[in-house]
DNA sequence: CTGGTCATGTTATAACATAACAAGTGGAAA
DNA sequence: TTTCCACTTGTTATGTTATAACATGACCAG
């Protein structure tokens, strides 16, 4: 019987979610040519098995927890690793980081961060799209876009 | 003759602006039963007249040389007050903070943030009922929304 | 003139992030 | 096979952003 954690807002197979993104890493980087070193892969493991955004000092905590390394540069170098290849992403409005939901896909993330238990969903809706049409009138390029609603997640509507 | 600078990626006359934006400030204060003080006002005014985002440390240093204040918490708190009065937005993705463009009006704002010079510009764009009728069907209810663009404004795509 | 509220002053520290350089590793060019 | 290069990691130090906690002052209402 496989674990079941409230993620995303939904009860879902936490253990095959985690798997899944391990293996969609591993097949991007053997595809692309870079490294997925036993840092880069244990943070995303950290990331993936938490299922919720955590700070990179969190994650160094467990890194070094483990052996792995020590010092801020250790997490943070990791932690862009895995930004830029895009099986993570930053929160800013936390200052911490998630994995990706949707691992392979190319996509403009929209996340909804639960002001209550501090869950995050990263929502499938793009909104990228109608973003960069309505930037279009005014010549603006947009090369990424930030989207992050603040608010309560079903669960804590009820506890309410 | 009006200075004009360029902001919000168009020329406008800068000094009308500002001068709005306090008074917009002053009556919505008046209204509200809340003060406006001196260093309420002052950080008000060194946003709306950089009219760029700037840092908490850059405000301070401002305040510090005028003799208003010193010490981190004396730019955070007013910065709070701007914010939470709807008289200035936080950049997420700066750390930093720009007096509103639409001093009033409640609005969810939508930035567009230069990466080449740094200028900001707020966009009247509304994709907080986009996002809220997207999010009402996970349940999540919407309190605030983030929306930050990264790019080129028009000037710096001809300038690259 | 007393107590309450709001704003500010001040000290200290927490939390987040990166610069800079040294050292190890492994593969490719010579 | 050795030399070089690109990349990753180790490590020290520091820079940057933000807040906790408590003291003081200013003002008004009772």
């Amino acid at each position: 019987m496989p674990t079941s954690h409230l993620a995303g807002f939904a009860r879902h197979d936490h253990g095959h979610c985690v798997a899944s993104a391990m293996r969609a890493a591993e097949a991007a980087c053997k595809a692309r040519g870079v490294q997925f070193t036993p840092i880069r892969r244990r943070v995303l493991e950290i990331l993936a098995e938490a299922h919720a955004a955590m700070g990179a000092y969190d994650v160094l905590a467990r890194l070094s927890a483990e052996g792995l390394g020590s010092q801020p540069p250790v997490a943070y170098r990791a932690l862009s690793f895995l930004v830029d290849q895009g099986f993570a992403h930053r929160i800013e409005r936390l200052n911490a980081f998630v994995a990706c939901a949707h691992p392979g896909s190319d996509h403009s993330p929209v996340f909804m961060i639960c002001r209550a238990c501090g869950t995050v969903a990263e929502a499938e809706a793009d909104l990228g799209g109608t973003l960069a049409s309505e930037a279009a009138q005014t010549g603006f390029r947009i090369e990424q876009t930030v989207v992050e609603a603040q608010g309560l997640c079903p669960a804590c509507q009820v506890a309410a």
